[in-house]
DNA sequence: TTTGGGACCGAACGATCGTTAGGGTGATGG
DNA sequence: CCATCACCCTAACGATCGTTCGGTCCCAAA
């Protein structure tokens, strides 16, 4: 609070003529990250080649990990101290998002675009544990699409020469 | 520092026998971080296919996450709240690990065991994230090994279907 | 012109937390 | 037997932090 205050040049005091309290900062910031990353996934067409949909996916995820890192963060790993009931509705919103991104590798698998053996549910971990680290060395001025396209690439072709 | 208190049934103020200060507390269990992953690194045999060694060090990796895993925390997460010196020698530790885990990759890709055009600092970064992410979600009585090698098939392997 | 209210200040409150100080106990070893 | 020392307690200190409160200023609506 103390820093927010000197940000913005005003009292410490002085903040809470705009706020209720500290944690509904929190829970707003958690909430606004939702919404950055669920819009993000929205913008991924819902048809189309799979392969693609996922490059598209992981490019949304990390662009707003670097052009919102704050609320990166906060989606990511500070919701840790949201309390109550928010804390429960912010774990289904996440929830909610893994399991969009585990959709796509399950549908991926279906279609016969992903290999047949296809664990949807560790792919969908390991592709999104790779973005959701991103937040603690990512740039805000990288090159972000370029990063989720190299991830894509050694995600569904592999580090093995064979399939190449 | 209550908390340890209380875990260990004493007084705040009777830790103060035993420890200088919080932050030695903290500078000693990330220093155990590192050496229990740099230990986990040892047990990688230095030859034989990359492939294998990847996958063990992964699991030790991963092994080291679930059994230690409030060290495993502080090694990954926790270490930012360390000052001056000690953090210092803390990142330049870290790094070193990574690179020991890069230059695997590195390797891989020398000897034609891996794909040639293969981008071994974001193989490493993806492998790296993958491991590095499971210290929040993963259980202390989880089968970590299988659980390593789903991802080294599919980190090798990849998720598309045409090397299989 | 008066009134109301939003924005801000300055100061303080109350809680938490890491740490210190002073004193007590009991076992150990010279 | 006595001195020492490790260990622990209670109490308090000082700093930090989120928050409250009374008061001032100023703009806008009545």
């Amino acid at each position: 609070m103390g820093d927010l205050a000197q940000a913005l040049g005003v009292q410490k005091g002085s903040l809470y003529a705009h706020i209720e309290s500290k944690a509904d900062l929190l829970w707003e910031v958690a909430r606004e990250g939702a919404e950055a990353f669920h819009a993000a996934l929205d913008e991924v067409p819902d048809d189309g080649p799979v392969v693609e949909r996922i490059r598209a996916a992981l490019r949304g995820h990390l662009r707003v990990v670097a052009q919102q890192l704050d609320v990166a963060t906060v989606f990511i790993r500070e919701w840790r101290y949201l309390e109550g009931e928010r804390r429960d509705t912010f774990i289904a919103e996440r929830r909610r998002y893994e399991e969009r991104f585990r959709a796509l590798f399950r549908e991926g698998r279906e279609r016969g675009e992903l290999r047949t053996d296809l664990d949807d549910g560790a792919a969908a971990l390991l592709a999104l544990s790779s973005v959701n680290w991103a937040y603690t060395w990512l740039r805000r001025d990288a090159g972000t699409d370029s990063l989720a396209d190299r991830f894509t690439a050694l995600l569904l072709d592999g580090m093995r020469g064979y399939s190449s």
